[in-house]
RNA sequence: GCCCCCAUCGUCCAGCGGCCUAGGACGCCUGCCUUUCACGCAGGUAACACGGGUUCGAAUCCCGUUGGGGGUACCA
């Protein structure tokens, strides 16, 4: 089939967003010129406007502005914008996973850039789930794959379809296909196709043997779409422009199975269809399945035409595709490791797209006004972890105290070093604000305060070698030292820097060599929150107990 | 093998024929701030895969090479 390359711009892009960039700068009009490549991709011009945008990121974090407003946007598009309200269909967008396995990072990376297109276009998100394989579904694992969608923030629209439930629908299609000739019954056996193919000469594929042995339903026979031996099916894609395939590479491919349930391809054509779906976007690994799905529409006389965006891959460290098996990609298991969820959506969307400013850090609110289609790149994105903790890092700091105390609840009762019952949520909130600044993690949270809530201090080694074996000497002074002024000085924060600091300028020692034997002595640890807030916490008597105990230990 | 896709700092993104002595972010390094760590601040490091065209002019357009990836199932 030849696919008559329709213009793409049936896509509604608006060009006229009022943008607001920071809290104090007034809103401007945004008026960009639209470009079409010579492949029909709709480029997007930078304008003046532009320029001023990037340079007006002085003051605050670089890069980063969680912090404001979202972007007012007004919903009526410019004269000449792109959707016509009339004869424009609503975008319709799904995500299909297969419950196989749990949501990871390349399907909640599809899902949300199907979630962004829709949103911005002011259009439907709707899921649907392709389990047509009955062998490999696992029908528990789709709650779970819901539950991934609703903590990431995308919300779907309608109730999700479940492909397994449509058998009837997609039968028709095979029976309406094998009556106009479209399709034919097969009855040969996977190692027999294997077999001819190596006879032959290695190429893998089918090699048509049944195609006109005009055979009927039987035990272990599929039926197979024939594919024309002539001609090529090409399609627009948003992110690739033309991509087009020979027929003739086309093998004659199974659309039922032996044991009558429908092929991915073909299940895939006739919901897209029922479904209204307008755009299909997904990942590139799917690309090559596109010409099938298109044969299969035009066979069964299908109106419309679907617009595709093939997403680039993400990959693991050697460019990989990220494969659930060898990579380390659940959803689930960042939820574990305390990311935020606005970290990982917003990290997500750096992935194969940028903002125009280059403001990577921004609330979501302003990525559905900003994202282009478009303009997602062609290249494989490495998943950098490093970069997500940054941005994680970001977030938390931006939350406020009491999110940030509630967001680290489970962190707090849960697989704790201390025992549920000492722990103190009231203790816990005084530490909260100097222990949100420094993690990147919420599940660091535990190691940054358990010493209040454990009857001795966890002795991390390095540190204890460190500061009290090999410092021996300056150690057990400044203990001593310790020991004598916290006996009976103010107990607050304040007072017991005086107190210990005095021994600095006496002997003219750095603070921060003076006030690490104290630290390791009463957390364990030579790194941690502010340490004279800590001891504050954690009381007079516990504190001398802990550097008595620990001159003690340096002794032994 | 065959088909499809891709190619800018280590990584992600910007670049849309002159504004590019290639910009931002993560990472890394240096310094400042500082009671540790972290934050913040000021710097630094580092890229147009190669070869041909087209053009007055190419990171940008075209072709090829090389490299990488994806697909090649009665998985999706």
């Amino acid at each position: 089939m030849e696919t008559d390359d329709e213009d793409c711009s049936v896509v509604g892009v608006s060009e006229d967003d009022v943008l607001s960039l920071e809290h104090d700068a007034a809103p401007r009009t945004n008026a960009n010129d639209i470009a079409i490549t010579a492949n029909g991709r709709r480029r997007r011009k930078r304008g003046e406007d532009d320029m001023e945008c990037s340079g007006r990121r002085k003051g605050g974090r670089a890069g980063s502005k969680i912090f404001s407003e979202s972007v007012t946007r007004p919903k009526e598009r410019g004269p000449d914008g792109t959707i016509d309200p009339v004869n424009t269909p609503v975008a319709r967008v799904r995500f299909a996973p297969s419950p196989t396995g749990y949501l990871h990072i390349g399907g909640a990376r599809t899902a949300l850039f199907n979630w962004l297109f829709a949103r911005q276009q002011g259009g439907e998100f709707v899921l649907r789930i392709e389990d047509t394989d009955a062998e490999r579904s696992r029908p528990e694992l789709i709650d779970i794959i819901f539950r991934s969608l609703e903590w990431l923030g995308l919300d779907w629209d309608g109730t999700p379809v479940h492909q397994s439930e449509r058998g009837a629908m997609h039968l028709a299609a095979v029976e309406k296909l094998l009556a106009n000739g479209s399709a034919y019954w097969c009855s040969c056996a996977p190692d027999e196709v294997k077999a001819r193919a190596e006879a032959r000469g290695g190429t893998p594929g089918y090699d048509g043997f049944c195609r006109d042995r005009a055979l009927g339903p039987g035990d272990g026979h599929v039926v197979r779409f024939r594919v024309p031996d002539t001609g090529i099916t090409a399609f627009d894609d948003l992110i690739r422009g033309t991509v087009s395939f020979e027929n003739a590479v086309l093998e004659d491919f199974v659309i039922l199975r032996s044991n009558g349930t429908p092929m991915f391809h073909l299940a895939n054509a006739v919901d897209d269809a029922d479904q209204g779906i307008t755009h299909v976007i997904r990942g590139e690994d799917l690309i090559n399945v596109t010409p099938k799905v298109l044969l299969i529409r035009k066979a069964l006389s299908t109106p419309g035409e679907l617009i595709f965006a093939h997403l680039p891959l993400i990959v693991n460290e050697k460019r990989q595709k990220l494969s659930k098996r060898r990579d380390d990609v659940s959803v689930g298991d960042y939820i574990d490791r305390g990311y935020l969820s606005e970290a990982m959506v917003n990290y997500l969307a750096t992935l194969g797209w940028g903002p125009p400013d280059d403001i990577e850090i921004r609330p979501l609110a302003e990525i559905v006004d900003l994202f282009r289609i478009t303009d997602v790149n062609k290249s494989g994105a490495f998943f950098d972890v490093k970069k997500l903790q940054h941005f994680n890092g970001e977030y938390i700091r931006n939350l406020s105290i009491t999110q940030f105390v509630s967001k680290s609840t489970r962190w707090l009762y849960e697989d704790t070093p201390w025992e549920t019952d000492r722990f103190d949520i009231g203790t816990f909130e005084v530490m909260a604000p100097l222990v949100q600044e420094r993690v990147k993690l919420l599940s660091e949270v535990p190691s940054y305060v358990d010493f209040l809530f454990t009857p001795e201090p966890v002795i991390d080694d390095e540190s204890w070698q460190k500061v009290m074996v090999k410092g021996a000497e300056l150690a057990d002074a400044v203990l001593d030292h310790a020991i004598a002024q916290f006996a009976d000085c103010d107990w607050n924060a304040a007072s017991l820097e005086a107190a210990l600091f005095s021994y600095a300028e006496q002997h003219e020692i750095s603070k921060g060599k003076v006030q690490a034997p104290v630290r390791v002595s009463v957390t364990g640890r030579s790194v941690g929150p502010p340490l004279f807030e800590s001891l504050e916490v954690l009381g007079r008597d516990e504190t001398l107990r802990r550097i008595a105990s620990a001159k003690v230990r340096l002794q032994g």
